[in-house]
RNA sequence: CGGGCUGUAGUAUACCGGUAGUACAAGUGCUUUGGGAGCAUUUAGACUGGGUUCAAUUCCCAGCAGCCCGACCA
């Protein structure tokens, strides 16, 4: 893409009402709107980045049997009044309104209901089972309080995922597959050495969930890590019980902050009772539903990526979720540069690489390098006057390629360039 | 929901009981081009409502909005 083309524009100041780093950064990068407190839209590079991460989520719950689909934002008093969580004494985040008839609506926060009431239409056999359906939507809940800029938000995009399986022994078959998956993705998008698999409490049906906590200090959690077995503890579980349930010793325990960037959660038949979610045996007996649910907020991540990835001159994305591979700069105005510039944007776009080009004219080279770093893509190839001297011995012209997270780049022809970026 | 702080151009901010100044952004012209460049010029602003006052953007009250701490987080 031609950065000219861009409508969005980089900001030097902070803004005034954040005060959060992935908020700040997001912000002055053009990649997110605020709209009001705890809502935000996504701008075009903001956008790449969610539908990249959606990507690689959509990847791992394919690999795991997963079959996406869409559940309504506007839901149904009367399937919510079935598990009990219709009433605000219940669940006191709802968000809910009216239709035109005087009936009432209330916009999702969670799937569970959904789920089950959808496929009570569908299951009635041991051979309809297992199933995984999932989703990615906004979802909304009435936080008293939001903050930490796209961390806690009151409207945010997720991906929930929830298990039907006939009997306990499948469901933790699944479960146990869910957690590997879980690894992969927060591998995938560059957080994995600093996120731990966190024991939490896990509500009536299973003694713990599984949370995945990424240190940082911008988190809300306090989490006990033990550094050599990779697992953690919430504050929230961390009695000595649990301790020697876990065979955990206190003292290889360090307390650290972290932000949940995914759970899983054992639901047993939680909400198959109410839903009378039922299948038949091969004997003919009917037994209800063990379900599971597996969550991911897709906004948290990004901001989490953010925050911990970020170096004090901009966001540094991983390669696999920056909006671009490459950021390619054209500096200063000389009519030699631009148009050889262009000429290897061309290029980068015919070989398939997704490039950000710089375009802009008028613009110092130290605008456009302080943008390059705001924005953090993980290359940034330059071409200028002076790149194109220096690679005389060969037959095309210099570009310096650089790393995001280095200091220092290499001269490259063209070809080289490809080749490189190709492969990344 | 309890406590605290804050609302001034698109953004970030300053001063002031007598109707507002700066920087960036934006428009125009010229110069500049390896770390947010310079000169000139133009455009653009006091959250809303009420009160006090000769006069309120400034003081007071309420509402609304934002941030922070805490509680809450199915």
């Amino acid at each position: 893409m031609r950065q000219s083309k861009l409508f969005t524009k980089t900001r030097k100041e902070m803004p005034a009402d954040e005060t959060s780093k992935n908020a700040e950064l997001l912000i002055r990068g053009g990649f997110i709107h605020k709209e009001m407190a705890g809502v935000y839209s996504y701008l075009p590079l903001g956008l790449k980045v969610l539908k990249k991460i959606e990507n690689i989520i959509r990847e791992e719950m394919d690999k795991i049997g997963g079959t996406e689909m869409r559940t309504s934002v506007l839901q149904n008093k009367e399937i919510w009044e079935k598990s009990n969580r219709w009433d605000d004494a219940v669940v006191d985040n709802w968000f809910k309104t009216k239709l035109k008839n005087g009936g009432e609506v209330g916009l999702s926060f969670t799937n569970e209901e959904a789920y089950s009431d959808i496929l009570k239409q569908y299951v009635n056999s041991y051979k309809d089972l297992p199933l995984y359906p999932y989703d990615f939507k906004n979802i909304f809940r009435n936080e008293t309080r939001s903050k930490s800029g796209i961390l806690r938000g009151r409207e945010f995009y997720w991906k929930a995922l929830y298990s039907f399986s006939k009997d306990e022994r499948e469901h933790e078959m699944f479960y146990e597959k869910a957690k590997e998956a879980y690894k992969s993705i927060f591998g995938r998008v560059g957080i994995g050495h600093l996120t731990y698999m966190t024991f939490a409490s896990g509500g009536s049906f299973s003694k713990f969930s599984h949370e995945f906590q990424t240190l940082t200090g911008a988190g809300e959690d306090t989490i006990y890590i033990d550094e050599n077995k990779a697992i953690a503890v919430n504050k929230e579980v961390y009695t000595d019980e649990v301790l020697e349930s876990l065979q955990l010793k206190k003292e290889n325990l360090v307390e650290k902050r972290a932000v949940e960037v995914g759970n899983i959660f054992s639901l047993g038949t939680k909400f198959s009772a109410p839903f009378d979610l039922k299948y038949k045996n091969e004997k003919g007996e009917e037994k209800l539903i063990i379900m599971g649910s597996y969550g991911i907020g897709l906004g948290r991540l990004m901001g989490t990526v953010v925050e911990v990835l970020a170096d004090d001159k901009g966001i540094v994305w991983p390669q696999s979720i920056a909006p671009f591979a490459v950021h390619l700069l054209a500096l200063g105005d000389d009519e030699t540069v631009l148009k050889e510039a262009d000429k290897i944007y061309e290029s980068l776009l015919k070989a398939g690489v997704e490039v950000l080009f710089d375009d802009r004219i008028g613009l110092s080279a130290g605008e456009k390098f302080s943008d390059a770093d705001l924005l953090g893509m993980p290359w940034r190839a330059v071409v200028s006057v002076r790149s194109l001297k220096d690679l005389p011995a060969q037959i095309g012209k210099g570009i310096e390629l650089k790393k995001r997270t280095e200091e220092k780049g290499k001269i490259v022809s063209e070809d080289e360039l490809i080749k490189i970026l190709k492969n990344v």
